[in-house]
DNA sequence: CGCCATAGGGTATACGTATACGCATAATAT
DNA sequence: ATATTATGCGTATACGTATACCCTATGGCG
């Protein structure tokens, strides 16, 4: 009643009600065992029904370890910023629920590509470990990850796994999803198969997925043909003038595996635009599932990735990583979720 | 070269080297007036040279005072969660650049909304202050607000400013952006406009729109037709429901305006259905303007919210309310986005 | 019966910063 | 010339926790 609510009780109080000194709750809190089950028994009790929570700053303090993630985002410098994928909110969430769980806080921070990239050498003191998230040109700061290897910093991207690049990656498995959606054009008969999205190293996740559609064309007796390959960077402009590049060239093609949802939309803009029919004339499929997918006319085919898998695994993956014990897993698998765009 | 790169520098080394105190290189970066301005350019020197960073938890831990916001978003209960709101997605960017701004780290956290939200209690042990974010029914935690106000926990919410209910709220001009939708159907001479989305107390800024619905009509000297108004939560599959249930009630009317672009969406489909055109014979407006506004065919009016507004201004409410000072402005204004489906 | 290992927990202290207080020196006032 | 006040800074200490170290009691062993 008379009790002051903004009067944070502390391992001090705690301790007092229980009869034993500051440390004793310390050492049964972080479950140290050499404390007897039923001193510590009792202390959890009174801290829970005072309501007490370690105070982090002190903690963190004296220990050295903040229990906190950084999460870097990084945006498109595309202009669409609208447009931010969705996949990443996803993993948002399940990313903040993963930390959660395992009694992180995370702290989260946008970045413009290009910019003060130092803010991570910053965060690096305020976290125990970062994670990078973006889509697109990694290549711009491989260099600073080198610096932050260089200094120590635990980390780990989402990204392409298959380039075994600079430390630690997670990723969705490009490859295998590139192959199911190349089986699937095939299995509905199509053979001339054209891929939208750079296939260079610029965007190893892309080209993961190109590798994987030649894979099934390859596994199907068709070899790829290299002129039905247009780059393209994840934006609908992009993907549009991709598609009008590729049909000016006059090579004959039945179908489209686009590198992203936004490209497939840009480029069914074209073909609409040139009439062309879809499924009929031209079969097309997407990659991220956006939201807008479903909402296109024919409806998207496309692959789904798996975000709540995938905030799990980024902080599973970094907590491995700073606890120093051995990363098990790091390639999610992902869901073709077939559509009118390929309803043949 | 022999430096340790892992060696945080702390403000007794900058002392030793600035050949003072501790305590003054302390005043001498915070600000205070007790330090000459000599002194004072001397110790900033050193402290970019040596990259120094004031340790967070130790600063924390000694004045009482984190640096830190936490947001809390609310997770809509509604199946589709992938049709996370983007709105929310670019205010978190502008509230993520505005907390660093402004010096303040950014706690983040989701919420499904009927959870632990005692999480808030925990949460406010570790910021400064609280944003709370969502879309929907604030009704379930009002409550739980009023509980937030009695343990004096700083927060700020984004929601229906008209409403002047518990705490501090910021919000888009939802009357005005209504106003500005009715007049703008009146204007193609629209006379009988039905509303989809809830009017009701569960969803003050839907109930807004309306209001400036009614507002507009009735300046032109039409009277608004209650039996043209269905409630409809934030959902696709909402919207096709309330739009069903308005053709099949009989009522004649000849332009929609929806409290969200997914109810929007939702209608679309079901006027199509209905083999009616747009905006030919029902004009429509949506609001948000998330990036499938403009995939939609026609391609979908609708009212843009001034999302890094709304970051910036939610951050800087907050920070005035910790810091005790009044708040000055918590309304901003919308635009309307106007595209085919309401273009005759 | 003495010796040592072990369990269980207390004592002292460190983590890095911010602030109350005191103490000079210098600048003004009386 | 003395009293008064402001300026600029040092001294001491507090914030709440985690950990290195030490101590006691107990039990096992020879």
């Amino acid at each position: 009643m008379g009790r002051q609510p903004s009067a944070k009780p502390t391992s001090f109080d705690i301790a007092y009600l229980a009869g034993v000194s500051q440390p004793t709750v310390s050492r049964a809190l972080r479950g140290s065992k050499s404390v007897s089950a039923a001193t510590r028994a009792n202390i959890e009790r009174i801290a829970r029904e005072l309501n007490y929570t370690v105070d982090k700053n002190a903690s963190s303090l004296r220990s050295q370890r903040t229990h906190t993630l950084a999460l870097l985002f990084f945006e498109d410098p595309n202009p669409d910023e609208s447009m931010i994928n969705p996949f990443f909110l996803s993993m948002l969430g399940s990313i903040t629920r993963e930390c959660a769980r395992r009694g992180y806080d995370l702290l989260i921070s946008f970045q413009q590509m290009h910019n003060d990239w130092h803010v991570a050498y910053q965060d690096s003191h305020r976290s125990d470990g970062i994670i990078l998230l973006g889509y697109g040109d990694y290549q711009l700061y491989l260099t600073k990850l080198e610096h932050l290897v260089e200094m120590g910093t635990k980390f780990v991207r989402w990204g392409s796994v298959s380039e075994e690049g600079i430390g630690l990656t997670v990723g969705s498995d490009n490859i295998g999803a590139g192959e199911q959606a190349g089986a699937h054009l095939v299995e509905i008969g199509r053979r001339r198969i054209a891929f939208l999205g750079d296939a260079s190293d610029h965007a190893p996740e892309f080209q993961d997925r190109y590798d994987g559609l030649c894979r099934a064309m390859r596994a199907a007796g068709l070899e790829p043909d290299a002129a039905l390959q247009r780059d393209a960077v994840s934006s609908e402009d992009s993907g549009y003038a991709a598609a009008v590049s590729l049909l000016a060239s006059g090579a004959p093609f039945d179908a489209i595996f686009a590198a992203s949802d936004l490209i497939a939309i840009g480029a069914m803009r074209a073909l609409a635009e040139a009439g062309l029919h879809m499924p009929q004339d031209v079969a097309i499929i997407g990659f991220d599932d956006i939201p807008a997918a479903s909402l296109t006319s024919p409806t998207l085919t496309t692959v789904m990735q798996d975000m709540k898998g995938a905030g799990t695994l980024l902080v599973d993956a970094l907590l491995s990583r700073i606890e120093d014990r051995p990363v098990e897993r790091c390639i999610l698998p992902a869901r073709l979720i077939r559509r009118q765009s390929t309803a043949v």
